[in-house]
DNA sequence: TATTGTTATACTCTATAACTATA
DNA sequence: TATAGTTATAGAGTATAACAATA
């Protein structure tokens, strides 16, 4: 009781920032991956099928989910067998394999998207300023995520 | 040229906001597992590094990486076959073992955590106002995450 | 020759179930 | 009985290397 402790909310070191942001990338996947697992999927299938908001190539999957590959023929061969994606071959190349989402794969992707943010209930409670304070300060730490 | 742009930055609908927020986390963790590959690491033995700055049981890091518990044993067999941690049974409950960093392993949690810190450059150069702020935003969308 | 996609292989991660040792 | 940890097993993700088809 020799000192009054100070109202202010504490600023962070940036070490400490960088565990919460450790913390927060965690409590992110947890969620999504509970989402894809309500459905069946694993976290890489989940990812996959939300790349697929257009047509893509294998390869360009893989760059995207930073694997390489010749592991996206399992991952996808397992979402085409479930109806989830097909595969077409690109008329101008027939080299390219272009995986497209079902209507039963845009189903999937709409829900996860959905109830993942119905579970983000502090993006929805957010300011107009506050949601671009925080774009702004996510940019500066991951540039190149800035949202479409 | 009928309108000019606005100059104040955009700003993302709540819906944009999570998709950033997806594509940071997967920053996030594109970089870490770099960072760990360049030690013959996988993603889930630096994360398991990561949790032992303080020794922890199996049990423990089972949940904290929120998989079975089954799979720690594997885990674990591989990093203290690498020396970087070590297995100690629990004096007060013999059912326990606790696992702990080795000399090799903290430097290694040491080396990884540093190269994540330079890397995120954007962190270092905030001012207290903004990681204060940054951090307040982050407790808002991922509740329990507050830094230490 | 270079690129796309696949296959084969080996290793790791993962959940489930059954088991041992300890409480 | 309940809990901590392990083992066995099967399925999935991962990188590497080699291959066929196409450009």
């Amino acid at each position: 009781m020799s000192q009054s402790v100070p109202a202010a909310p504490a600023v962070p070191a940036p070490a400490q920032l960088m565990d919460q942001l450790a913390a927060a990338a965690a409590a992110y996947y947890r969620h999504f991956t509970a989402l894809a697992a309500e459905r069946g999927l694993t976290l890489v299938q989940g990812k996959t099928l939300s790349l697929l908001r257009e047509p893509r190539s294998m390869r360009s999957l893989a760059d995207l989910l930073a694997c390489d590959a010749s592991n996206m023929t399992g991952v996808v061969d397992r979402l085409e067998s479930r109806g989830l994606v097909r595969r077409e071959v690109d008329p101008a190349d027939r080299r390219i394999k272009n995986v497209l989402l079902t209507e039963a794969g845009e189903q999937t992707v709409r829900l996860i998207r959905a109830e993942m943010m119905s579970s983000l209930t502090g993006l929805e409670q957010m300011s107009e300023d506050e949601r671009r304070d925080f774009q702004a300060l996510l940019c500066r730490v991951f540039p190149g995520t800035a949202a479409t």
